[in-house]
DNA sequence: GATGAATGAGAATTCATTCAT
DNA sequence: GATGAATGAATTCTCATTCAT
């Protein structure tokens, strides 16, 4: 291998493609998709054998780094409510900050292009989180609600409150504490 | 008149729309619909100009049936838990059993191909509603929480908690009655 | 036949077909021509079996009515000039005053869609003043210039001094004579 | 660059493009142009974005030519006479060694997909030559002809004479000199 | 005879992917 | 490895013509 492929390129085209299925969804031209990323269409081919194989990486690399945002500094121990609202605050501050990534994981889940091991290894990436709060969620929601129900709902609530953050910003702070109580007290025994 | 547009044939034609667009997004190819619905390629035109006016005629034909479908016998009068209580379980049960319906409509609502007007008649029609819970909510709900946030919390519920019965179709009654339980408990003072 | 084929019908239809051909050329749909004739898009069938045919009809109607417009009290008698004159103002006035017509008959001309039947027809509805100018053309112009090609000359000069009358109204009336002197000084000894 | 845009081809399919609207018209299909071509289907846009783009670049093209060989050796010094005679004997002679390009500018002249812009620039590829007739035109012709008309009516008469010649091969010569004998005839005071 | 819905063969254009340079 | 021209199948939409009413 005279050269190796360039780590640089690979990054510049994911955030292309992020930004390009945000936009207009899955159905974005991979040739747009180079562009934006400065390169020429053809090596995109070179990164990502096909369009399917770039979203599909698309999509675990997002989540990834959702997941490592969430992980950091998780608060392991310590009360069941500070470790829920730990991640609603990394989920709803992540996604704010990060408005695009954040659709172009919603416009890619709704998909069809992505493979079930795909999803799969989406997540695995929160499973050291889920686990935990499984646990938690023993203690404090009612019997008879598994983890992964709780985690969804969590997740819904998070993209709920984020919408109307967006559409109201003057009142980002109200609705972010608002959304986690409705959260907390609606799970709770 | 030679032959009167056959209201058969327009609801074979949105009802292969639904299909296809629930199963692989509004990129369903247009050519894939007509067939599904049994008529010629160019026949779907005679009943829709462009692709754009058959996916916001479904979505709004979608919307009016759910809509009709959850206004039926809603109560105007009674416990503003019960008057939630029927929209849930509505909501529920006709996507439960309209899930391609369901699945369309979500497709339709994420893609770029509805017009304001179409988003705009959609609310319209579950103006009735909404304005009834408004008025229920300044009871139940804590002072800040606009109808508009909680309505699309509730909607937000529905979807994940339709999500797991079908994933898990033994304890159906069960999500049904815990999705309902969170919604109200979370939302309440 | 319970019904007869209505006269009245069948105008409108190539009214409309030459209005629409003026103006988007022989490539006008049957829809149109039949809408803007006021009458179904099956009807157009009834009259003209084909597109082709109505459009050779068409052609043939406007010859023939170009033609009888010029034999009006066509001079068989008289000065050559006279004859020639008379020819180029009736030429003239018809054009004018037809724009539409004058413009349907060019592209139909132009278009690959006459038979060569057709074209034979429409020269034959000119051979009365053909013949009678081919023999004042004997004393008139110098040898060996054929009367086709002086009367080809003619219509051609007629469309470029049209042309711009129609783009210098004001000066109308120059062109028309100035057209003329052209023509007949040049074709002259 | 991977692999430069090839001038044979981009020529190749303006060839082919003269060729079938020569045939044609206008409406000749973009796939037939690239078949004949000896491209895809596909490849024709790479060199030209529409099929508008592709007529307007061959008129130009077609005119460009035209106007070179009018302009080469033009004599300007020299008698009227012979300057007009120079252009009328270049319009012949590369009219009738291209009669398919001749064609092809006749259709796209009458079409309505040129651009104002093309004809704009059509007109103005003949500027140098114009202006210069328009000097001699000043001493031969009457007062009040404009330039724009005798120039119009050079080329309609061009245009007669070239469907003789090729309606009568044996008599080319012949109409060739009639056709300009009539013209500085016709035009002179 | 009149109507206009139904048909399906094109029409222009797009796009993922390949491959010559 | 990088480039972008080349490809042709697929897409939305049009239209002359047929035929049930």
């Amino acid at each position: 291998m005279a050269r190796p492929l360039s780590e640089e390129k690979r990054s510049a085209i994911l955030a292309a493609a992020a930004e390009l299925v945000a936009a207009s969804g899955t159905g974005a031209p991979t040739a747009g998709i180079a562009k934006a990323a400065g390169v020429a269409e053809g090596t995109l081919f070179t990164y990502f054998a096909t369009k399917d194989e770039l979203l599909n990486q698309l999509f675990l690399e997002l989540e990834a780094e959702l997941a490592a945002t969430t992980l950091d500094s998780f608060p392991m121990s310590g009360r069941p409510r500070d470790r829920s609202r730990h991640l609603w605050d990394r989920l709803v501050d992540w996604s704010a900050a990060n408005p695009v990534k954040r659709k172009a994981i919603r416009q890619l889940k709704e998909s069809d292009r992505l493979t079930e091991e795909s999803r799969r290894r989406g997540v695995e990436l929160f499973r050291e989180i889920t686990t935990r709060l499984e646990q938690d969620l023993s203690d404090h929601v009612p019997k008879g609600h598994c983890a992964a129900y709780i985690g969804a709902i969590l997740d819904t609530l998070v993209e709920t409150t984020l919408d109307f953050m967006a559409r109201d910003p003057a009142r980002r702070a109200h609705y972010k504490q608002a959304g986690f109580d409705i959260f907390w007290k609606g799970i709770g025994r």
